[in-house]
RNA sequence: UCCCCGAUAGCUCAAUUGGUAGAGCGAGCGGCUGUUAACCGCUAGGUCGUAGGUUCGAGUCCUACUCGGGGAGCCA
């Protein structure tokens, strides 16, 4: 039988004609004589039916009752149908089993994330894994074009690299014929280099860290883009990186609206992400951790929280009642499900609630001098309505390269930018030391190989010029813009300490 | 490296002060022509993470270990 084969997401075009679908059982519902498949192919979702009739006889009873991601194809008139996902339906006429799965490990029901990575292989055929790597996708299509459109050069930098990095311990050592090199953790000192030959250049890649960090933003393996640009000042880099988050922020909004309400993203939240963003100093985000501000940001959570374990406390005792019940047997089972994402719920709160204390003295106890936290830095986004940067770090906490403020020699001009609702920081970036004596100085001062920086410091001896750049994780970003809790489902295969299979 | 929490059926979770291990989903069989995590009936399915200890009796209490989750530090 010939007929016009498609995909599901051009049915629109073929409305009224038999057209041949190949895909995977998605889901399927049946009763004696008529079944729905849910068929998945890759490009959409599209509810299959199938009647039993004489026509549908050799293949009706074994499409019935087929495991979830069987892989089949389905011959069928195509129509409208606003009750049906995706709002077209395809009326089998015709029916090919590819392979009968045998039992698909993960079901329409709730799992936990440990089985879940352990099935990661299989994960991102789900619903919300592949409408969040498609938002991926997308977020490192407008990467590459804002750069490549702005005339900027892509610069691939090494991800061997000589122990020349910001401090050995937190690098993945690799074997190298026999001598120990080092896997790149930013690609910026050979940027650095490069930019003085292109003046506004690139890089985008993977990049490793071995911080042994167990945390819903940390990854041993991940993906940054670092633009750098010669003849820039502080003030040219903040703007750049702000255009450059509401570009991407604009075209996720602009493609994957649907997505992202699916997924439960506020989209208001992201509208609002506009120039300006707020610009404040580290002393400035200091202050703000000693403020009242911040005191009554985290007392208001304490009472909030609390509250709402109460209130889950007396709804889980009232469910198992029912659950106990003497009422009907489905709904019985329903209190009992409703009770458990209650549980959960519940135990979440409480160990934000434990946290909470601890935040709080952390935020109160802020010295100058020292690094913002990741709870500092919740703090600090959550006082704010749109993204924030947060400039001119004390120089301890930051690394050799950046460069000294003139009229402050206590801060260098380093920034970085802190998503909104709490996120956290997505870039790290600064000016970077121009001059040649204050350059060695610092390495010198951080006790550094200075011979491992020879290159590097000849940069300063043949024109040097004031320049920089930043860097964004691309999974920070697509963790705040599809509002995810854990950055784990942000990239396909997560490395993350202790966990590298599959 | 440190702190907190957890480990019970293939999966998600229950088990009231220590007293005979349960439910839903999934799987198998049967029923149902418009289902939306479909529904209804029946069946099978367990060395309660590992090793010790307390006790007449341990899923439940104690100790150690393993693995997982969250957080601190560090970072994008």
């Amino acid at each position: 039988m010939e007929t016009t084969r498609t995909t599901i997401e051009r049915l629109g075009d073929y409305v009224g004609q038999t057209v041949t679908l190949s895909g995977w059982v998605y889901n399927s519902r049946a009763s004696g004589k008529i079944a729905f498949i849910i068929l998945r192919d890759g490009t959409g979702n599209c509810q299959c039916i199938l009647e039993k009739n004489e026509q549908a006889e050799s293949y009706f009873a074994e499409m019935k009752k087929l495991p979830q991601e069987s892989s089949v194809e389905l011959t069928g008139v195509v129509s409208k149908e606003a009750r049906a996902t995706g709002g077209f339906e395809l009326k089998v006429e015709h029916a090919t089993l590819l392979q009968k799965a045998q039992d698909y490990p993960i079901t329409p029901k709730p799992h936990g994330v440990d089985f879940l990575m352990k099935k990661r292989h299989l994960w991102f055929r789900s619903q919300r894994q592949w409408h969040i790597l498609r938002i991926r996708a997308t977020i490192i299509d407008e990467i590459r074009r804002f750069y490549n459109d702005r005339g900027y050069v892509l610069i691939d930098t090494p991800l061997f690299a000589p122990a020349a990095g910001e401090g050995s311990q937190t690098l993945f050592k690799v074997d190298y014929f026999g001598d120990p090199i080092y896997l790149a953790q930013t690609g910026q000192l050979y940027l650095e280099a490069a930019c003085m030959a292109h003046r506004k250049v690139y890089c985008f890649g993977p990049t490793f860290r071995a911080e042994k960090s167990k945390t819903r933003r940390h990854l041993t393996e991940f993906w940054m883009v670092e633009p750098e640009i010669a003849f820039s000042d502080l003030d040219e880099l903040i703007s750049v990186a702000e255009e450059f988050v509401c570009s991407i922020t604009q075209r996720v909004l602009k493609d994957h609206r649907a997505e992202l309400i699916e997924l439960g993203r506020n989209i208001e939240e992201l509208e609002a992400v506009k120039a300006p963003f707020h610009r404040i100093t580290y002393s400035e985000a200091a202050d703000l951790l000693h403020s009242d501000k911040a005191k009554a940001l985290l007392d208001n959570d304490l009472v909030e929280k609390t509250a709402r374990v109460t209130e889950l406390d007396a709804k889980i005792e009232e469910l198992e009642a029912v659950a106990k019940g003497g009422g009907k047997q489905w709904q019985k089972d329903k209190a009992a499900a409703e009770a458990i994402g209650c549980r959960e719920e519940r135990t979440e709160l409480r160990e934000q609630i434990t946290n909470i204390p601890r935040h709080m003295e952390l935020a109160a106890g802020f010295e100058w001098g020292s690094d913002l936290g990741g709870s500092d830095e919740t703090i600090i986004s959550r006082l704010h309505d749109r993204p924030i940067f947060v400039t001119h770090y004390p120089k301890q906490v930051k690394a050799f390269y950046m460069r000294v403020d003139r009229d402050d020699p206590r801060v260098v001009q380093g920034f970085d930018l802190l998503a909104s609702q709490g996120f956290g920081e997505i870039i790290g970036g600064s000016s970077r030391e121009e001059d040649y004596d204050r350059l060695v100085a610092r390495i010198k001062e951080e006790k550094l190989p200075l011979e491992d920086y020879e290159w590097y410091v000849d940069l300063r001896r043949y024109g040097s010029v004031p320049h920089g750049g930043f860097g964004l994780g691309v999974e920070r970003t697509v963790s705040w813009l599809c509002g995810l809790k854990h950055i784990r489902e942000t990239i396909p295969y997560p490395r993350m300490m202790g966990q590298c299979y599959p």
